[in-house]
DNA sequence: TGCCACACGTTATAGCATTACGCAATTGAT
DNA sequence: ATCAATTGCGTAATGCTATAACGTGTGGCA
């Protein structure tokens, strides 16, 4: 059960999402780390498929683009659902958790004999910053 | 307030749409429209954003795919958060309200002052057909 | 009549993701 | 030691999804 390391190219993907402001496109991935020798969209594709078996990034589905994870957990564990608010002007990308609503889906699942494999939960919106600078 | 008639082109998508099993991509939706004289992907998405703008159509943002909205709601009026479960064995969609959850997004978004524009939940997973025939 | 709004049609292009092929390094069992 | 299986990597080609930028025609209305 020992972690594996990260490989050259997973560590530069995930730096550089950790690194960015907000979402980031694979493309754009791509773009920046072409100076590290990266040349063809599957390097990044591959990289990102590892690095959200691992917890570590997330793919917002609403955006085709891609984040770190934010959340200071244990990786190794599932930490339920994860809902996105999703800034319109700034980008930004806030991570929760809640409970209740992981209650509520399990029972709407439940009620219908439905399994759940994935959930996925995004909020497009306005960030209070920037809906305060109207 | 007199609600507009659709176009010709909305109406066959929202008919194909409807005719449909499961949900369509776009392209799809061209495809099965090329008879009766679709060319260009445009005119699918031309009519598509009209029919989601009414409230007649949903886009599925983890498939980038288009469903017929199966509420009995008076379209004319907010119907809230919607919620959709899709099977990946089978493609059909369950569409879902519940104002539980909605209550729950509304004060994560409140707590944060983020000031929400729509939202998305989907859910993957297998129905009770599928996955009582393992 | 002139203007505006809107739906439409066409071509081209942009943006996102995967298939298919082959090579190299690692592991682990025989 | 060697063979097979696995895993990651690199490259090229392709496919799928969506939009930009034109121009046309029509109906309402001042």
């Amino acid at each position: 059960m020992a972690t594996q390391p990260l490989t050259r190219n997973q560590i530069l993907v995930l730096d550089a999402l950790t690194g960015a402001e907000g979402p980031l496109s694979a493309y754009t991935i791509l773009d920046k780390l072409r100076d590290h020798g990266f040349r063809a969209p599957l390097q990044v594709y591959r990289a990102l498929d590892k690095l959200r078996e691992l917890g570590l990034v997330h793919r917002l589905e609403s955006l085709n683009a891609f984040v770190a994870c934010t959340q200071p957990h244990d990786h190794h564990t599932d930490h339920g659902v994860t809902a996105f608010a999703i800034c319109e002007d700034c980008g930004q990308v806030d991570e929760m958790h809640d409970a209740g609503i992981e209650e509520r889906l399990s029972v709407l699942a439940g009620v219908r004999h439905f399994k759940t494999e994935k959930t996925t939960i995004e909020i497009r919106g306005h960030c209070q910053n920037c809906s305060a600078a109207e």
